[in-house]
RNA sequence: GGCCCAUUCGUCUAUCGGUUAGGACGCCAGAUUUUCAUUCUGGAAAGAGGAGUUCGACUCUCCUAUGGGCUGCCA
């Protein structure tokens, strides 16, 4: 690590939702800044405005704000090197490329787009399956290495529409080292002469990229594994501006679940699991869910996020941002791609609820469940029921009979249990229940262990229809802790219901 | 097709030439529990294949296979 100031970026571009990969990439670049007592940024990459999605920035920042990945530059942020968004950026780009022309290292190009899918079509049918505009096609194209020099002139001055490609050199190997990857280099010739400048007056990404990097300072640039093969002729561009390159490290991909192939929107209702960290609405109203709807408590998301990928080196699994941000290592990143897997993510966020304190859980039900109750009897809901639960929302239905007396009965799951002296037995207990006045849970235990050595039955002979009779139902949580939770008058009120439920 | 990248249990992964190849999720079995859940214990489960280098390779090199990415005036 140089001792360069640690500065990154993340940077979408606004098309759509950010799906979790995109979030993962932000993470990681988030705990590689804080690691290193860096800067974060967040530059917007608009330079395409045909694909520009209204309401897309904004679902951006708000993805991150929600995972607590805060940026310290950026869009509504405000920072030193702004603007953060590209298309603000606008201006800065063409002198840039202009540069490039007057260098020898770029030139203009006439051809239209529909000239380049004719060279393109016509490759194919003669059998080559990517025609590229190279060392070698360019001379046959319509540009500023063929055309004669006044013939370019009058082109430029009469407004005809151009773009600026990079002059690919000839036979040249491209190395550079990626902190992930180690050395990787291409030959120059496989590269092609990419646009840098389109003809709507807008940079491709390539030079915008570029040109921001080396404007905002960024010393480490970590990216998705789709960027390895142009990042040589990155490599290459910062030569031909003469600034030196920032670091790069590209991260593996994040792979779907089953079969093979990169993690995609569609995969989510596919697969039954969110590909994306909050909801999205399309245009056309189609919802694609989020897994803050779904329930997940973000610092889980984070958490099962960051281990896609990437590892501690120790057994340790459960980490808190804070220890992410010390742990995090780019050293310990993965190369190989990684499918995703909703039961692990399932299972952090068990974790993760069960280390929440009942109180906090009282306080995020009470968000999603209009009650009456008090917060402490929520909170010793959360108590009882926290263990069967993933979700808060679980606790709904877990703890139903805590909230409401069962309103159906249904014999059948406990008919089996039900022999010809259970009757007698419930109504005997029943009584002592009356009779009692101190309803803590272990005081009943006592109270009922004693019971049944009395009338020389199992516990299960009576416990089980004793649940029956007050919940409904066959599972849940310890009937003395329930039964002191819903107190005495509840309770026998309960023991009518269920004693009716059963004569029928 | 071309170029680049990758390859350890089903999945996420540890191992930085010498290990009974470790952990986690999931799965199976048992124990605890009135029940379900939890918890605990145990179990099945892996180095893609082939050549080298080496006293010794999961680890280094090469080839093959497989998977992935890129191949736009998209990012």
């Amino acid at each position: 690590m140089s001792d360069k100031e640690v500065r990154v970026r993340f940077a979408p571009s606004p098309t759509g939702p950010l799906h979790i990969g995109g979030v993962r990439t932000a993470l990681y670049n988030y705990l590689f800044a804080k690691k290193y007592n860096g800067t974060f940024i967040i530059r917007i990459e608009d330079t395409d405005q045909t694909r520009f999605v209204p309401g897309a920035q904004d679902y951006i920042m708000e993805s991150l704000k929600w995972c607590h990945i805060n940026p310290t530059e950026g869009p509504g942020i405000g920072g030193d090197y702004g603007p953060y968004i590209q298309s603000e950026r606008k201006e800065m780009y063409g002198p840039y490329a202009e540069e490039l022309v007057t260098n020898g290292k770029a030139y203009y190009a006439f051809d239209t787009p529909e000239e380049l899918d004719a060279v393109r079509e016509a490759a194919k049918e003669m059998g080559m399956h990517n025609w590229q505009y190279n060392t070698v096609t360019r001379m046959s194209m319509k540009n500023a290495l063929t055309l004669p020099a006044d013939e370019v002139k009058r082109k430029l001055e009469n407004g005809d529409p151009y773009v600026i490609r990079m002059k690919m050199p000839r036979n040249e190997e491209v190395r550079f080292e990626d902190m992930i990857r180690g050395w990787v280099s291409v030959n120059t010739n496989n590269l092609d002469d990419k646009v840098l400048f389109k003809s709507d007056g807008m940079p491709t990404y390539h030079l915008a990229n570029i040109v921001d990097d080396h404007t905002m300072k960024i010393s480490h640039v970590i990216r998705g594994e789709e960027w390895l093969p142009s990042a040589p002729m990155h490599i290459l561009l910062y030569q031909y501006f003469g600034w030196e390159a920032p670091q790069f490290a590209h991260l593996p991909l994040l792979l779907k679940p089953d079969g093979n192939g990169k993690l995609s929107k569609r995969d989510g209702d596919r697969l039954g699991f969110p590909v994306f960290p909050i909801d999205w609405y399309t245009a056309e109203g189609e919802k694609f869910t989020g897994y803050r709807e779904e329930g997940y408590f973000p610092e889980a998301f984070v958490n099962m996020l960051a281990f896609l990928g990437w590892n501690p080196g120790t057994h340790q699994e459960l980490f808190t941002l804070k220890e992410l941000e010390e742990a995090f290592t780019i050293e310990k990143v993965g190369k190989s791609g990684s499918k995703f897997d909703a039961d692990k993510t399932r299972w952090f966020q068990q974790q993760y609820l069960r280390n929440t304190a009942d109180t906090e859980l009282a306080t995020q039900l009470k968000e999603i469940m209009p009650t009456d109750m008090p917060l402490d009897r929520l909170a010793t809901v959360c108590r009882l029921v926290k263990e069967r639960a993933t979700f808060v929302k679980d606790i709904i239905t877990e703890g139903s009979f805590l909230f409401n007396t069962p309103d159906t009965y249904d014999f059948s799951i406990i008919s089996k249990k039900w022999k010809d002296n259970t009757a007698a037995l419930l109504t005997e207990w029943k009584e002592v229940l009356a009779a009692e006045s101190n309803f803590e849970a272990a005081h009943l235990e006592g109270k009922f262990k004693v019971f049944v050595e009395e009338k020389g039955v199992g516990i299960g002979q009576v416990l089980l229809p004793y649940r029956y009779v007050l919940t409904a139902s066959m599972t849940g949580p310890s009937m003395f802790e329930v039964s002191e939770f819903l107190g005495k008058e509840e309770c026998l009120k309960r023991f009518e219901l269920g004693m009716k439920s059963v004569q029928q």
